[in-house]
DNA sequence: CAAATAGTTTAGCCTTGGCTAACAATCATT
DNA sequence: AATGATTGTTAGCCAAGGCTAAACTATTTG
């Protein structure tokens, strides 16, 4: 019905709120963007700890539970319960008692979100966000950022730090 | 510890990699980070009903719940027990059976989310994102937007547009 | 090496946000 | 006005992701 893909119109009126209070999306469309987001909501708190995980084996030698407790700003116990999931999920091997090792699908998690990680990070930078706030919206946009858009913005990264 | 804050280096070496595998961040600063994200995600749900709520009543002259909830992509008792939390949050009135009104409340939460969601849905096209994608993108950053942030992307598409 | 401290796990509780199935109300059509 | 279709509600289930308290293991230190 609606054809929101196709060229803006040329002769936009306002330029401030041209196409934004537009007819709401057809139905099916809008469904599938609450459902992206919604899928996004159960990967997001796994890659932040498998993240997590490869980044404090990389910095510290050793991931071990009281440090991503105090990271995350949860309890123990709560990093413990995650933690088990993240077994059953075979991104982690773990003994008891005993600090933890990502497993091959982990690392190629790790390295995944970190990258896109990085790239939202450094072109909110290159925007010009202030580093401490880029790095708080970072950690929560990074989960809702399409390949598309991490392209876009690794371009714009590139062209910024280029000139 | 580390300072994260101040001016980059004048001289960055690699510019591709430069302060992205620093240190992890020091600790109270890493929590806030994770904080903030959990933060967001308990009023994410929450705004996007009362925006698509508010969106239904301006385009539509009321708001079902079955509207919302093929919306939404959710069941309809997925939506009736939302509605009634909405309700004890004070965002919306209801009567049995009827359709919904947003409180004075309600209303401005409906415009702060509107407002912003135009501002990320409409920065990600001016950066040359798909309509599509900027759609599904915005749906979810928004949440995780800082005031701050939102202001450098309006600048953004104001030059854009401008030019 | 024994005791204290620090780190980890388990048990059990809670809220949120999904679902299905059954029931209730409203609306449209004859 | 009766009936069937649509819409809304309720009950009861589940998983995720928090928490505290208590038990257990490992490490450090006297
Ligand atoms: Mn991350
Ligand atoms: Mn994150
Ligand atoms: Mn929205
Ligand atoms: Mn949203």
């Amino acid at each position: 019905m609606s054809d929101n893909d196709k060229a803006l119109p040329p002769t936009a009126k306002s330029l401030k709120k041209s196409y934004c209070n537009d007819a709401l999306p057809p139905i099916e469309e809008h469904t599938r963007q609450y459902e992206t987001v919604r899928n996004a909501h159960e990967t997001e708190l796994i890659e932040d700890y498998v993240e997590l995980i490869g980044d404090l084996i990389s910095h510290r030698g050793e991931a071990r539970a009281a440090d991503i407790a105090s990271r995350m700003g949860v309890s123990q116990a709560t990093v413990s319960k995650m933690i088990r999931r993240l077994n059953e999920l075979g991104l982690v091997t773990s003994k008891p008692y005993r600090s933890l090792f990502l497993t091959a699908e982990g690392q190629k998690m790790a390295e995944t979100s970190r990258a896109r990680h990085d790239i939202v990070l450094h072109f909110l930078r290159a925007l010009g966000v202030n580093d401490h706030t880029a790095r708080i919206d970072a950690e929560g946009m990074e989960h809702h950022v399409s390949n598309e858009t991490l392209a876009i913005m690794q371009r714009f990264i590139d062209e910024q730090t280029k000139r």
